[in-house]
DNA sequence: AGCACGCCGACT
DNA sequence: GTCGGCGTGCTC
């Protein structure tokens, strides 16, 4: 007896799959991997995607394939490759992933429409245009003695807004042959000359890097680089020209970067050099921009993408070279649904393509460094910032010898911080006050009873802003009236910990003169006022600026020549095994804003802690002390980069309920690990850090492993019971977590 | 994700 | 007596 033609679909839904299919009835011809399906599930149609042939199982009732959406998979195969690799290692449905990967307009269970071409209508007058006699029709004069006065051309969108109407009289004009209106694949994204800015010189380390890099191109095969280079030494010269020669051989590059809004000089490096060349590719996109830039990708029109981590499955053609800027930053990691970690999977894409792939940072994560030092991948060094320029001197300000006032909160700038910047501001040069801390006050502690204002839904201190007047809980959002007494006793509150709102405040104060703006997410979100205000400091239009993370990202101030970190110790005692790490690359990325202009710069570092590791060695611009001691305990407990970690994360409304689901499947996967000397272990159950969010109790097991390949099965154990946690309380696995929390 | 089925409160 | 709340379970 024959089996019946039958194959393996991923559904486009969050359902753990795949299923299986009879081939659609009278179809011809191969099937492709991916190819999107029109499928019945349940009791209506969901989307598939072609993954295989199929044996039929015994026993079910099999369904048609109700239709073959494409004859061409719209996800190309690396990037097919590439998703089915990520949804297996992260555990997330396959069919979920492909169909988010997916450009809008793609991902919904409907035939393929005639793809419109996505872009941009530009309308352009004819040669016959000059002599045209259009008396009798004002509209049509109008709208062509715009295009005329523009120089002959402009977009359509451009032309309706200065010429009301003028879409109809565009229409009457194409007919007389008056004008063509023609469509640009790509939205032009800059109209400024290409090659703008490249200098005529590199540095030493710069040169070695691009040749390094450029040979490997040449080579097409898989090669990993390490590019670390101090802060100011010009690692995105290195990237233009690597990107230039990949595109000069043909291929497509791809360039991951922390997040747009932060990094726009590095875009605008890019977009002046490439011009249209250059996809840009970010989540403040409308469908019909990134539809546009996919499509253009796909097609191969376009052969450079930059954007941030989701552009690492971006559809660029013949992809020869990938660059992951600053490779260290924590915004790499996805944390909800598919958890991937962009700049591994850059690295799996580089591999799987036979690509070169360059990881650049100043303080690259310790999984990268080691993977550098064990020769899996090649180091370039850029030990110099260009111009020769020196780095800035860091000063520790050792805040536990600070004279302490009694009944009040200390100014959050020590004395010797302020007279500092008093002195930069004087020698008319500008300042960056670094603090990772929005709001006004970090807790409200009551004077009489000490008891602190804490959020009724989170196990966290309320956050007190004052712009506008509010408490605040920076988890669940919740805000609540400023309290005037305690809750509790009604005795008074100290308003205690540093925000930037206060820090702004007290260099108002200190400096009434001085032109000072915050930057955090409460006073500029995060798009493009956000850009704007980077760029008015950047022209000199501000003195001072006080901000959270943003301000620490790779910008280029030549004016700044002061940076005060308000507080090192912030994320200093956070209970996660790269806590140090992250002080580290923060501490030292806040630095290197300092003295990138012709002045030296200058780096006060307040801390209780000067002693700690992460603080001292930054002080000393020591990367290579860091990193070998981090490396020795790292080693010695077992923590990556020497060995592979999956959390499991465990909510639920009831406390009780969430505990006992989170015993008994700690209790399930104890018996399932293999024996001992696998060197897989279990950690916990524990509260998470957080032990209550949103009004959730949260609990996490932790799995340990020297390679990830012995966790699989412990992770099949673990997926296959999560299903069967106590009613109310969800689990997820988080394969590779990028933080503890 | 949908969308059913399935057991407990307020309505014509 | 029904309408409907969303908890739980399934989709080849």
């Amino acid at each position: 007896m024959d089996a019946p033609p039958c194959a393996s679909v991923a559904v486009g839904r969050p359902v753990a799959g795949p299923f299986t299919y009879l081939l659609p009835a009278g179809h011809k011809g191969p099937l492709l991997p991916g190819q999107r399906l029109l499928v019945p599930f349940g009791r209506g149609r969901a989307l598939g995607f072609y993954l295989g042939p199929a044996e039929p199982p015994s026993g079910a009732v099999l369904k048609p394939i109700a239709q073959v959406l494409e004859t061409e998979p719209a996800l190309p195969p690396d990037v097919f490759r590439l998703l089915a690799f990520a949804a297996a290692h992260y555990r997330y449905p396959l069919g979920e992933a492909l169909r988010a990967a997916l450009p809008p307009g793609l991902t919904q269970a409907v035939e393929d429409r005639p793809v419109t071409p996505a872009g941009v209508k530009r309308v352009v007058a004819t040669e016959a245009a000059a002599q045209a006699a259009l008396a009798r029709a004002p509209a049509q004069a109008a709208a062509l003695g715009y295009l005329l006065a523009v120089g002959g051309g402009a977009e359509l969108d451009e032309l309706v807004r200065a010429v009301p109407g003028a879409r109809e009289a565009v229409r009457r004009l194409v007919a007389r042959g008056l004008v063509q209106v023609e469509t640009l694949e790509v939205p032009p994204l800059i109209r400024a000359g290409l090659g703008q800015g490249r200098p005529a010189r590199l540095t030493e380390g710069q040169a070695a890097a691009v040749q390094a890099v450029t040979e490997a191109l040449d080579a097409s095969a898989f090669r990993p680089f390490l590019l670390q280079g101090v802060t100011g030494s010009g690692k995105t010269e290195v990237y233009l020209r690597a990107a230039e020669y990949a595109l000069a051989s043909g291929k497509g590059a791809l360039v991951l970067v922390p997040e747009i809004a932060l990094t726009p000089q590095l875009v605008g490096r890019f977009r002046s050099r490439f011009g249209a060349q250059v996809a840009v590719l970010h989540s403040g996109l409308s469908d019909r921009e990134r539809r546009g830039h996919w499509q253009a990708l796909r097609a191969g029109r376009v052969r450079l993408a930059v954007g941030v981590r989701s552009a690492v499955f971006a559809p660029v053609a013949r992809l020869g070279l990938l660059v992951v800027d600053e490779e260290h930053d924590p915004s790499f990691k996805q944390d909800e649904k598919l958890r991937y970690q962009a700049r591994d999977l850059a690295v799996v894409r580089a591999r799987d393509l036979g690509a070169v792939v360059v990881l650049g940072s100043a303080t690259p994560s310790l999984e990268s460094y080691e993977n550098a030092r064990r020769g899996r991948y090649q180091l370039l060094e850029l030990p110099a910032r260009v111009d020769d320029r020196p780095l800035p001197t860091v000063q520790l300000v050792d805040l536990r010898r600070r004279p302490r006032a009694s009944g009040e909160a200390p100014p959050a700038l020590a004395e010797e911080s302020a007279q500092a910047l008093s002195e930069t501001l004087a020698r008319g040069q500008q300042a960056i006050l670094f603090l990772n801390r929005r709001g006004h006050s970090t807790t409200l502690v009551c004077q009489a009873c000490g008891q602190s204002l804490s959020c009724a839904q989170c196990d966290v201190a309320l956050t007190l802003h004052l712009y506008p007047p509010a408490v605040q809980c920076h988890y669940c959002g919740a805000t609540h009236a400023v309290p005037e007494v305690c809750r509790a006793c009604g005795g008074p509150l100290l308003r205690l910990g540093s925000g930037t709102e206060r820090v702004e405040a007290e260099v108002q104060a200190r400096c009434p003169t001085a032109r000072v703006a915050r930057l955090d997410r409460d006073s500029v979100g995060t798009g493009e006022r956000l850009t704007e205000r980077l760029a008015a400091f950047a022209r000199g239009e501000l003195d001072v600026l006080v901000g959270t993370q943003m301000v620490a990202k790779g910008h280029d101030f030549p004016g700044v020549t002061l940076v005060c970190v308000v507080s090192a110790d912030t994320g200093l005692l956070l209970p996660d095994f790269r806590a140090a790490e992250r002080t580290f690359q923060l501490l030292t990325q806040v630095a290197g804003r300092a003295g990138r202009g012709q002045d030296v710069g200058r780096v006060l570092v307040q801390t209780y802690n000067p002693e700690a590791e992460p603080v001292a060695r930054a002080a000393a611009h020591d990367f290579v002390g860091f990193v070998a001691r981090e490396l020795e305990w790292r080693r010695a407990l077992a923590y990556p980069p020497f060995s592979r970690l999956a959390a499991i994360r465990l909510e639920g409304a009831d406390p009780g309920r969430t505990a006992s689901g989170a015993r008994a499947l700690a209790n399930l996967l104890e018996r399932s690990l293999p024996p001992a000397a696998s060197g897989v272990r279990l950690l916990g159950p524990a509260p998470a850090p957080l032990s209550r969010l949103k009004g959730l109790t949260r609990w996490q097991l932790l799995l340990k492993a020297p390679q990830h390949r012995v966790l699989r099965p412990v992770l099949d154990a673990a997926e296959r019971a999560l299903p069967s946690l106590p009613p109310g309380v969800r689990g997820i696995l988080d394969v590779d977590p990028g933080a503890m929390l």
